[in-house]
RNA sequence: GCCUCCUUAGCUCAGCUGGUAGAGCAACUGACUUGUAAUCAGUAGGUCGUUGGUUCGAUCCCGACAGGAGGCUCCA
């Protein structure tokens, strides 16, 4: 009998024939040892693998290793299969919901019953998994009739299980185990556990079983692992720098914003600092608007009712929001201003409108107040009150793409000048399958995606595309950007709207004399200005841009005898338009440069003795040290070289 | 809103399984008049988040509420 083969194409297009049933560790193997002591999956034809499943038909194969994506997926379900084993081992009679991978990580939904679950357990559980790892035992994957793992897990009493197994179809259901524990499980996994080599279980939290509000809460313990313990100290350290840069804790520190039980959670204190950093911002992004052909409008905090009855945004969030403000007149209704483009209709609507002013451009500063959920408050990055850098754009349905274009452009100046480098455009389109949660008609929300996804494409923006997240009046494009640690942020966004202009039925006369119906285009650079400033504290780690920092320089006298000179250099700086503070208490110098340098002021202008005599200024810069002297035009000179070159001038 | 955990001086934190609290920094006062990351001394500052309960007695144990953290759900 001759033996049957198959031919494996391996990724550099080259053809090896190996014996039916290679595995891809085998592959490896014929390759060389080192690689097969790296292999955690095998891609075959584009669907990832055991590396230990056999192949028996001619097949592409990328064998794949902790430097793919999917090879740390692999390597982290494992991971998740490993933590649950543990658990099984010292909690018996834990039931299991689902333990999938994560962007970092991975993570297993359980129930503990009635037991109390801590995170002081954590290490206990993590011992364990290091134990059971240790085994080196094989990841085993069986094909099971749906009739035996429904027999299996009633036995074992996991009804999360049955729930699953329920929703799979006969012969696609496979079990997988590993030392003495059995899951439910589509795989694939690594070959053992052995490879699994350093462990840390990171949290604990409560997580609805499949994410139904109305089910029953489940303990998610989170975790991620490693092949190798120095790369488990390197992401210990990337935690420790993210902490570290925790815009909540810099701006404290910093003593950029503050909030008040008393003011109310959620609802953000901008101090002294905070608010000069926040108003350079507005300043910067006014003058770009200005250029780009934006007129600026202002509206009231409160709207009446009615406002938002015909947007139809009371009818969506009425009843979840902030309840509308009463006055004497009983018939009378207000509601705090969650959103400014009902306003900005209304200012469409002033007069009647000619196509030949449209676009129309309006933008605003606009502070809006949203009831969000108490537990999804966080810093400045989820608030109750805040201020968006809000513009609407009216026009013709023939100018969105070239808006589109337009915006576009203006934010990524914005995030140019702002030191993002790195980031995507996500397209937010309908979710095909549940067309009733969005308002307006099928044709235009197919023009509008058409829209966003051309300009996305002529603009050459790294994009990817999610279905079911538009807004429910329109499809949206959001900028995420990545900050210096490498973690993503959502940012500015771009949103057509095809269903307010309808709402308010808004209307410009047509060079044809005909009445026509305009588009509308929201849109936000910063996304809101307590957003954007807290995304930048953490990119930059407090460090600043020049030309945004609160205090630029710190003029540090000597000793009080140069207190006039200090004066003096002060107030030529400030006519230079150079912001900052004299540091006039009576410490000594070190004193004074570290708190500087603690306080992350940019320059630290020093003088004494020797500056007073040659009418000149010493020259500190933060985190870099002495820069020697400078006469006062010579630093000006300097400072504002600096700037350009921030903002790319 | 839900789950788990946390809440001690302005800030960062100690406080040994119940006997009404302590440090450093900051603040204030004084001395020193200073040369590139913390001068010295002194003073003041807390109904131990709030509120019920258990106890002879609660910062400590139990409950409720508020705020915070990590998630879930949500995010116009």
């Amino acid at each position: 009998m001759s033996e049957e083969k198959v031919i494996i194409t391996l990724p550099d297009g080259s053809e090896k024939e190996f014996k039916k049933g290679v595995t891809g560790l085998d592959v490896a193997t014929s390759i060389s040892e080192g690689l097969a002591r790296n292999v955690l999956a095998a891609k075959v034809n584009d669907e990832v693998w055991d590396a230990t499943r056999p192949i028996t038909e001619n097949s592409k194969l990328k064998l794949l290793t902790w430097n793919d994506v999917e090879g740390k997926s692999t390597f982290w379900h494992s991971s998740a299969h490993l933590l649950a084993e543990a658990l099984e081992a010292l909690y018996p009679g834990t039931k299991f919901g689902i333990g999938p991978a994560i962007e970092s990580g991975f993570y297993y939904d359980v129930d503990f019953g009635d037991v109390p679950f801590s995170a002081d357990k954590l290490q206990e559980i993590e011992a364990k998994m290091i134990q059971l790892a240790s085994q080196k035992n094989e990841y085993l994957r069986s094909p099971k009739s749906k009739a035996d793992a429904i027999q299996y897990f009633n036995k074992k009493g996991d009804q999360y299980k049955l729930e699953l197994i329920d929703g799979l179809e006969d012969g696609t259901i496979t079990f997988y185990q590993q030392g003495n524990f059995v899951d439910l499980c589509r795989g694939p996994h690594i070959p053992n556990t052995g490879f699994i080599k350093a462990v840390k279980l990171t949290n604990v939290a409560g997580a609805y079983w499949r994410g139904d509000t109305s089910k029953k809460q489940l303990t998610r313990i989170y975790g991620i692992t490693f092949p190798k313990q120095k790369e488990l100290t390197e992401y210990l350290t990337f935690i420790e720098e993210a902490k570290k840069r925790d815009h909540r804790k810099l701006g404290k520190e910093l003593e950029l914003f503050a909030f008040s039980e008393k003011v109310g959670m959620g609802l953000p204190l901008w101090l002294p600092k905070g608010a000069t950093l926040r108003d350079r911002l507005e300043q910067f992004l006014k003058r770009q608007q200005s250029k780009a052909g934006y007129q600026p409008v202002v509206t009231p905090h409160i709207g009446s009712k009615q406002l938002y009855v015909t947007s139809g945004h009371y009818e969506k969030y009425g009843k979840d929001s902030f309840q509308p403000i009463h006055t004497p007149d009983e018939d009378e209704e207000f509601l705090l201003k969650p959103m400014n483009c009902p306003h900005h209709c209304e200012i469409y609507k002033v007069r009647p409108r000619s196509y030949k002013e449209l676009p129309l451009r309006l933008a605003e500063f606009g502070t809006v107040y949203r009831y969000e959920q108490s537990g999804e408050l966080h810093g400045l990055t989820r608030v109750r009150g805040f201020t968006q850098d809000d513009a609407h754009i009216f026009c013709r349905p023939d100018q969105v793409k070239e808006e589109f274009l337009k915006v576009i452009d203006l934010v990524l100046y914005v995030f140019t000048s702002l030191g993002f480098k790195d980031y995507t455009a996500q397209i937010s389109l309908r979710d095909p399958e549940d067309k009733a949660k969005y308002i307006g008609e099928d044709a235009q929300w197919e023009e509008a995606e058409r829209a966003i996804i051309e300009a996305a494409a002529e603009k050459g923006l790294n994009t990817v595309t999610e279905l079911g997240e538009a807004a429910f009046y329109g499809p949206k494009l959001d900028f995420m950007v990545k900050d210096a640690l490498g973690r993503k942020w959502q940012l500015g966004t771009i949103q057509v709207d095809y269903q307010l202009p309808e709402r308010f039925k808004l209307e410009y006369i047509g060079a044809d004399n005909q009445k026509h119906r305009p588009v509308m285009l929201h849109r936000a650079p910063f996304g809101s200005m307590e957003r954007f400033v807290a995304v930048l504290i953490e990119h930059c780690a407090g460090n600043f841009p020049l030309w945004l920092s609160p205090e630029q320089i710190t003029v540090l006298p000597i000793s009080e005898k140069f207190t006039e000179y200090a004066e003096e250099v002060f107030a030529a700086f400030q006519g230079a338009d150079i912001k900052g503070v004299i540091d006039h208490r009576d410490e000594k110098i070190g004193r004074k440069i570290r708190d500087a340098e603690v306080s992350k002021i940019p320059f630290m202008i020093i003088v004494g003795e020797k500056e007073m005599h040659e009418r000149k200024v010493s020259v500190r810069k933060h985190g870099e040290g002495d820069l020697g002297s400078f006469t006062i035009e010579e630093f000006v000179k300097f400072f504002n070289d600096e700037v350009s070159k921030e903002l790319n001038k």
